[in-house]
DNA sequence: TTGTAAGCGTTATCAG
DNA sequence: CTGATAACGCTTACAA
C-alpha cells in the first residue's frame, strides 16, 4: 500500500505538504497541488482513513442495528439512510440482531469499537425498565436515533416513529364502516410498543362505535409466517367465527393470507382483513386488501438528518418526530349486511 | 472515552500489560488478567479498533456492494453474508451504486479507504471489456468475491452465480410442456451475463423443440416495474399476442403482473407466465405462477466462506461456484390446447 | 508557502 | 511474567 511517506520519497516534499495538498488545502502553491495530486494518483494513493480517524477523532462511519434487513420495511428504511450518509459522504456499518438482546448488545458493542460517528437503532424490545447497553450510550453520549417507538429502557434518544395508535384505529374504524360485527385483532407478544399502540387503537375505535371489546378475539402468536398462518386457522375455527381480522403485524399478516388461500377464502367477499402493508407490492399481493402503508423512505432520511444534526450540535434536546401512516383502501365497495 | 493509558494511570501497570491480559495472552498471571478484566469492565473501556487496526494492518471489516438492499434477492443475499460475517467476527459496511458506474467506483474507493479486508461486489454490468476500478483491485491484490456472473472487465475474481442458462431453458421448457406455441421473452436491456444466460436458455429451448425463434416476441424495456408493465401491455397488443410470457427480470415481472391485474387477465388460464421468483412471498402473489427459485441464501453464504478463504489464503486459485436454481412448479394443471 | 515535531491509541519486539 | 521502546499512517500546531 502507498503511504504518503513513499509518495514524498518521490517527490521530494514534505509529508505534511502533500497532505495538505491532496485535501485540497488554500495554503498550498497551485502548482505543488496539481503536482502531487497527479503523481499521488499515479502511484495509487488511497489514504488510510483509519489513520485519518485517529487523529481527527472521526470516522465518518455510521452504524444501524435492526433486527433483520430482510424485513421488507427496514429494507426500505436502510436505503434511505444509506443514501443520505453516503451524500453526507458517511459509510454504513449494518447490524443484526434477530430479535435477540445479547446479538444486539454485542452489535452496539462493537460499532462503539470502531468509534462510529452515530448509530441508528431499533431496538429489541424488552419488558425491563433498563437495559445496560442503553445505559452505556446514554453515558457516553454516543449520538443515537431511534428507529420506532421508545420505551423506558431505550428513553432519551431521539428517534422517529409512526402514529401506530391513530393507524389501528384507522383500520379498525375501516372495518367497523363495512359493517362487520365480530372484528379479530391478531399480533405477536405485546412487548413492542407499536404492538401496542395498534391494540389501543383497535380497543379505542370499538370502544367509541359502542361495541364490546371481546378478548377471545384478541389472539397473540409467534410474530413470523407460520405463527399467522396458525392463530388464522384457530380462529377460524372459533364460534362464532370473526368477520374480519386486524393483522397487526407484518409477517404474520403473510402467514394469515397464505392460510386464507388454502382454505379457499377470498378477501373480501368471505373474510375482511386489514393489516399493515406487507410488501411493497401489496396491490400484487391482494388488489383487494386495505393496509396501512408506513412513510418508510421519509423514515428513513428523517432518521438519517435527525442523526447526522445530533452529530455536528450534540447539545440540542433530543427531539422524537412521528410520521402519519396513509390508509390504503381497497375493498370498500364490498360493504358487509 | 477511556484508553489504556487511562487504565495504567490507575492500575499502575504497563500498558503492555494490559493490552495483553486484555486480549487474553497466556504469557500474563491469571490474578493479573483478572484484575485488569475487571478494572477495565469498570472503567467502561472499549478498544478502538481504528487503532488496533493500524498497528495489526487489519480492519475485520469487510464491504458489500450491491445495487440496491431493495432488491429482494440482494437483501437475503446480504443477510447471509451478515450472519457468517458477524460470526467470524467481521463488520459488514454496505454501499449502493443504483446500478450507476460511477457510484460503483466511489463506493469501491471508499472501502478502499477504509482498509477493509474483503469486498463483495455484484458488479454494474458495462459493455466495455475493462474498468478502471477492477483493474485496481487486481493489481492491489484485494480480496473480492464477486456477487454474480463474471463478465470481461470483472474476470479473474472468484465469484458465485446461479446457472441463468439452465434455469432459463427450463422455464421454457416448462412453457413448452404445457403447449404454448407463441411464447415471449421479456427482459432488461442485455447488458448483463444473466440476462444473455436467460435468453439462451429461452432460444436453447425453442430450438430443441424445433420452434422458430421469433425476434418480435423479444422484447427489452426499461427493467424496473413500469417498464414490465408498459411492455406487457404492448405484448397484448400485438398480432397475434403471445399465449405464454417469461419474464427474465423480477422488476419487470412484477410490473408484468400489475398489467394483467389491471387488463383483467388471469394466469395462467388466460395467458401463461413464467418469470424468476419475485418475492419469497411469490405463492403469494400469484398461487399459480411457476418461478425458478433462486438459493439466495446459499448465494451469501458460499460467498462468505469463499471471501473469508481468500483473505487467509490469497494465493490459491480463484473458485467460480455456480449454484443450481430450482424450478417451482405450480400451474402445470393448465396445459393448453 | 513549506517544513518540523509531537501525538492519536494500540500492538510487536525484545530486554529485564 | 512484566515493561520500555518503537512503530502503524496520518494530521494538528507551530516554526522557518
Amino acid at each position: 500500500m502507498v503511504r504518503l511517506k513513499d509518495i514524498a520519497a518521490r517527490a521530494c516534499r514534505s509529508i505534511m505538504t502533500l497532505s495538505k495538498a491532496l485535501r485540497g488545502a488554500r495554503d498550498v502553491s497551485p502548482t505543488t497541488r496539481a503536482r502531487v495530486k497527479q503523481l499521488a494518483e499515479q502511484m495509487g494513493y488511497v489514504p488510510n482513513s483509519a489513520a485519518q480517524g485517529l487523529v481527527t477523532r472521526t470516522t465518518r462511519l455510521l452504524g444501524v442495528v435492526i433486527s433483520s434487513i430482510t424485513n421488507p420495511i427496514l429494507t426500505r428504511v436502510v436505503h434511505a439512510i444509506e443514501e443520505h450518509a453516503h451524500e453526507s459522504g458517511y459509510d454504513l456499518i449494518v447490524a443484526h440482531t434477530a430479535n435477540n438482546t445479547e446479538r444486539e448488545e454485542v452489535s452496539i458493542r462493537r460499532l462503539l469499537s470502531r468509534r462510529v460517528d452515530g448509530m441508528f437503532l431499533s431496538p429489541v424490545y424488552r419488558i425491563e425498565p433498563e437495559a445496560r447497553v442503553y445505559q452505556e450510550l446514554r453515558a457516553r453520549g454516543t449520538p443515537v436515533v431511534l428507529l420506532g417507538h421508545p420505551a423506558p429502557f431505550c428513553a432519551g434518544f431521539p428517534g422517529v416513529s409512526v402514529d401506530d395508535l391513530i393507524a389501528g384505529y384507522a383500520l379498525t374504524k375501516h372495518l367497523l364502516g363495512l359493517g362487520h360485527q365480530r372484528i379479530a385483532f391478531l399480533s405477536g407478544r405485546l412487548v413492542s410498543p407499536w404492538a401496542q399502540e395498534r391494540l389501543e387503537g383497535y380497543r379505542r375505535a370499538l370502544r367509541e362505535a359502542g361495541r364490546p371489546v371481546d378478548p377471545t378475539l384478541i389472539r397473540h402468536a409467534d410474530f413470523r409466517e407460520p405463527g399467522g398462518f396458525e392463530a388464522m386457522r384457530s380462529l377460524l375455527d372459533a364460534h362464532p367465527a370473526p368477520d374480519a381480522v386486524f393483522v397487526a403485524n407484518n409477517l404474520m399478516a403473510v402467514g394469515a393470507l397464505e392460510c386464507l388461500a388454502a382454505e379457499g377464502m377470498r378477501v373480501p367477499e368471505d373474510i375482511g382483513i386489514v393489516c399493515f402493508d406487507v410488501i411493497p407490492w401489496a396491490d400484487l399481493v391482494r388488489p383487494s386488501l386495505t393496509t396501512v402503508v408506513q412513510p418508510t423512505y421519509e423514515l428513513g432520511r428523517t432518521a438519517a438528518l435527525l442523526l447526522l444534526d445530533r452529530i455536528s450540535s450534540p447539545t440540542r434536546a433530543p427531539s422524537l418526530v412521528t410520521l402519519p401512516t396513509e390508509l390504503r383502501v381497497r375493498d370498500s365497495s364490498v360493504p358487509r349486511p
